[in-house]
DNA sequence: AATTAATGTGTAATAAGTACATGTTGTGTA
DNA sequence: TACACAACATGTACTTATTACACATTAATT
């Protein structure tokens, strides 16, 4: 926080105020999405002749006027056509290299969003999905912000009812299992699986079954109501 | 005061092509201190005519050459003379309308000091510790990240060894267990604490005794050296 | 020698986590 | 129509972690 001794140091040793704003702030979204039991993350090609070839996170700059939460929502609805997803703040990335065409500080967020959702709709022929398994390299330090997303919601996922972002409003126990594995990368058992999951009370039973399957289906499960709660999970 | 004024002036000074740098970006940080069973934080009187008469947190402008995490630690080193501190990134503070002279997005760090070492030493003379449980009101929204900084201090304590940084090299298991009590704000049974930390295998057994006591001395201990990893906690 | 104040230690009860197998149901096919 | 299939639904024994709780010991002080 700048305060009076703060500024007056930087006088001293002559720093004019305006180098202080030579650093520009973005936001960068991961952006989560959950297909054919693979978690997926939204990727970009990357247009910095630097980075040629690779892919990037969805980011942007943030704007003068805008709040940091603003900015990411903002490249989220640009990029998805979807309003109201869940984002949660991570991480800010500021080392002074990080970025090769000048000084960027990022923030990032992740995002979960519903792929099947009516309003999902990709703007952009370059931005595709990408299986966060066989991610090995992105551009500026991408993957590292990747990496720190991803922990963070393997994290959450067993304190929090946030998976429910990723599925339709019905689902079957087999496929929050099913996702719930695909996010942390491991086998659960079934029995373990569902008493845990039982004891959180996070779910409504729906009264209706899987349909079009060949064979028996399983019974459909929503989230309730009390825990659709969007948006980024603000402190205090 | 005439500082901000400055800082106002160069944000309005450009606002055509250099829009996107006209955010500046601090850090602040929340630095506890543990002294007569309390846990103090470090706190600043505001020099800004808005917040005349409240305290806020130490932080600064970071530079334009500058690592984010380089420039808490050089708040931390300029304000405590001490290097080496804990220093842990918690989150980061962007709502457009968070400082009064103008866009400054903040980061927070929480750092764990021990207020008896050698190099301690405060700076100046309007820096004092205050009780974090009787902090009401700090100026900016410095509140809410002292809040989600504490929040953030409470949930890593029982997950990994960083409140060994508050204290000095020995101490008794009794003096442990009531800095936990402090930190979380309850009251813990002796023995199911002392099982708990036994479990966790953090602790060396200095074969040391108390001295200077007039009641039975406890043994001394020692954090063992593998766990003595000070900076913050990278990712991946 | 007696008092004081805090140290050091164990067990029983409950709750949470893990490993694991069998009968059931709806669909598709012979 | 009955048989095979594939996935559903469910419970128990075992281990580990958490909680509640009381008494003998030690050094200093009087």
């Amino acid at each position: 926080m700048p305060n009076e001794l703060n500024l007056k140091t930087a006088a001293l040793e002559k720093i004019s105020h305006l180098d202080y704003f030579n650093i520009a702030i973005s936001v960068d979204c991961v952006i989560f999405g959950y297909d054919n039991k693979e978690l997926n993350v939204l990727l970009i090609k990357s247009d910095l002749e630097e980075f040629s070839g690779l892919y990037s996170l969805l980011g942007d700059l943030v704007r003068p006027d805008e709040d940091l939460e603003r900015a990411s929502y903002r490249v989220l609805e640009d990029r998805t056509g979807m309003e109201d997803v869940y984002l949660e703040q991570v991480h800010t990335f500021g080392t002074t290299g990080r970025h090769p065409s000048g000084r960027v500080i990022t923030t990032a967020y992740y995002s979960l969003i519903d792929v099947t959702h009516h309003k999902f709709n990709l703007n952009h022929n370059d931005l595709h999905w990408h299986a966060v398994k066989d991610i090995k390299k992105l551009a500026f330090d991408h993957k590292l912000i990747l990496n720190t997303c991803l922990q963070r919601l393997r994290s959450q996922i067993m304190e929090h009812p946030v998976v429910f972002n990723l599925l339709q409003d019905k689902f079957s126990l087999r496929e929050l299992q099913e996702l719930y594995e695909a996010i942390l990368d491991v086998k659960l058992d079934r029995r373990n699986f569902r008493k845990k999951i039982a004891v959180k009370d996070w779910l409504q039973d729906l009264n209706e079954m899987e349909t079009n399957l060949s064979h028996r289906p399983g019974k459909l499960y929503g989230l309730k109501e009390q825990y659709k709660i969007k948006g980024t999970n603000t402190l205090a």
